[in-house]
DNA sequence: CACTAAAGCGGAGGCGCCTCCGTTTATTAC
DNA sequence: GTAATAAACGGAGGCGCCTCCGCTTTAGTG
């Protein structure tokens, strides 16, 4: 990789990403950002022709830069995921961290959306790219961990849970699946463990109930 | 057959399936007949209108009768496991025991390629209908014990095999898959499975190795 | 037989997928 | 600046999916 014009030995922004026109890269940019809402609007399954239009690029082009929908999918969710997590310190800047806390958690839910249509259409490509999940996942749970621990630092959640704890608590969004309705329990769901995580903060954290 | 008129209130052939008017059914038998053709010609992902087409009949009739592809390729599934089982009867009749055994093999062959086809395109079936497997693999392995217990009644093959180990045997053909090579390698197993069985026929059975 | 209602037929048409290739554009060399 | 070249564009076109609905056929009825 690296140089290979005479001179200019730069890495790209994206480390080995290959030197991409300049045309191109903005058309491959557009394109995700509107995948992303489209995908979000109508689904895993929205038409592509559809993204094209609305990114004012040729099928052609879209096809060019991601040979199959997958591929497609693939990058949305990963940027998606990226969004989420430096999330958690803009939010945690922002807010008190309660409300960080909780703003975070209702993001989460659209992440959740966009994930689980994708597990169905990333089956194919699962098998060659196990690590997709994985190493997301991770992230995203340091980014919770990060602000529930703000958040019991300072009181404003109760000192009896962690992290983990919290997750669990949300993995019921994981859960019982594709309701049309799905996406507003699961904002009520969020509402619902943020009182009870704020019901009896300010104890002493670590108490014995 | 089966009188309908004024009085006779007797269920139809296929129990509780509904009356179809004669061209309705010839179609429907048709379509399904050369379904399975043209699946196992071109894949599983084969063109609906091309099975349309060739069972001259009109793309219309084709999803009147079978609502999805996956509707299509269950009942050509069944029809398939069906054909499967009926066959061990007549392989018997007209052929000494150890080519009957064979030859039954070397058609499960081509079962269980449809069969990994359809394992693909069939999982969101699955979940509604989950005894499709189930309750036909039921009825291959008895066919298969019918087969294996008379060539080694009759000494054509080892005794000191059952079906249950011949089944096994098989069992490579389900892993390695879908190769174009895959169809040739299966029959080449399947004839070196034989010859090992036939080895040593007609040692006295059961005997202690 | 003629008649009729219901069942079935089939293909046009709208949409989406994906490929292919003639045209346009960014980049590099001079 | 101009020229040359490789990269990228984009949309027409071919195919398949699936629906919808006007037309045809069948199975009963008198």
């Amino acid at each position: 990789m690296a140089a290979e014009p005479s001179s200019a030995g730069r890495k790209t922004d994206a480390a080995d990403a290959k030197r991409l026109r300049a045309d191109a890269q903005r058309n491959r940019d557009r394109l995700v950002e509107v995948a992303a809402v489209v995908f979000a609007e109508r689904g895993i399954d929205a038409s592509l022709e559809e993204v094209a239009r609305r990114a004012g690029v040729g099928i052609g082009t879209l096809y060019r830069h991601f040979p199959t929908r997958e591929h497609l999918v693939e990058v949305v969710y990963r940027r998606e995921a990226e969004g989420l997590c430096a999330a958690a310190g803009e939010l945690a800047e922002k807010h008190p961290s309660d409300v960080a806390l909780e703003q975070w958690m209702q993001r989460f839910v659209d992440y959740i959306a966009t994930k689980r249509g994708l597990a169905t259409s990333l089956r194919i490509l699962l098998t060659t790219n196990s690590t997709l999940f994985s190493d997301t996942s991770g992230r995203v749970s340091q980014a919770l961990r990060q602000l529930v621990d703000a958040a019991v630092a300072d009181g404003t959640i109760r000192g009896d849970v962690d992290a983990s704890d919290v997750l669990h608590a949300l993995s019921g969004i994981y859960s019982a699946p594709d309701t049309p309705e799905w996406r507003d329990r699961s904002r009520r769901l969020v509402k619902l463990l943020m009182d009870g995580l704020r019901f009896g903060a300010g104890t002493s954290a670590r108490a014995g109930e």
